[in-house]
DNA sequence: ACGAACTTAAACACTTTTCGTTAACTCTGC
DNA sequence: GCAGAGTTAACGAAAAGTGTTTAAGTTCGT
């Protein structure tokens, strides 16, 4: 059994990223050149990247139609847009407008600043009217 | 650029899969063995495992602290469990008693069978206060 | 016990990733 | 201009992943 998609170089560019080093910085401390670290954090960015995307498939295997919530839209419309998507495949969503909202929000905190949604946000839709936010 | 982490093959056998059919049907439609379709399979499900490992890591990197909620748990313990472990390294989360059992039933329905968590939960526990369901 | 569905392990060719170097490049603030 | 942070391209060597086969092993219902 192994671990996640990050090798050990990568986790600890990582870390020192986070903890604000500059890629100098941490070059110096691995003992490499910044360059190398540089690609290590990218291609990092790429594995997750790629975790991400890996995630979303499974949603694709039960979900029958993709919904894309656009950067900026107001928090309070999204549920019209998703029960209109639905209807459009007449597909009956299991939530209504208060727990859809509380849904999104739980689910994606970090791209619901007060009442905007500040990133591009996927609903995948099941037949059942289940929601996954990818 | 590419894709996820799981290979054409392999979400051909998802895709197969999901639709019911068996190892051998499967082996039969690719051409191929179906010990083979066992293999592609099971590392299928091993890129997605690490896909989730890799995306947790993502939270403890900003996680000052991970609290374990063990397999057979009462729901409604959760919340004392989450609040003395953070009231142990003097974090106030953010969330009440009721809006933290919503969050764990929303984020992870999987493991909550009526009052009874089924699964070893981690919880993520930030220095804002913020949690994550891993 | 038999067959069907499924699992496991070892071995192979093949491809892709990763880490590393060197050197040149953009961008921003002073 | 220039220093600092970051990015990019080209290349090589070592490591890891993938598809495949063969063969032996479950597990389960009839």
């Amino acid at each position: 059994m192994k671990d996640g998609l990050l090798t050990d170089r990568q986790m600890e560019v990582l870390r020192y990223r986070k903890q604000g080093l500059t890629q100098q910085q941490i070059a110096d401390i691995i003992s490499t050149s910044k360059a190398n670290v540089c690609t290590i954090e990218k291609s990092a960015m790429e594995n997750i990247r790629r975790a991400k995307e890996t995630l979303e498939f499974l949603y694709t295997l039960d979900a029958t139609h993709l919904c894309i919530i656009p950067n900026g839209t107001d928090l309070f419309e999204v549920p019209s847009i998703i029960f209109g998507e639905a209807e459009k495949i007449n597909i009956k969503v299991k939530y209504d407008t208060i727990s859809l909202i509380n849904r999104i929000r739980e689910s994606r905190p970090q791209c619901c600043k007060a009442r905007c949604i500040c990133e591009d946000v996927h609903v995948y839709i099941t037949d059942a009217g289940e929601l996954y936010f990818g």
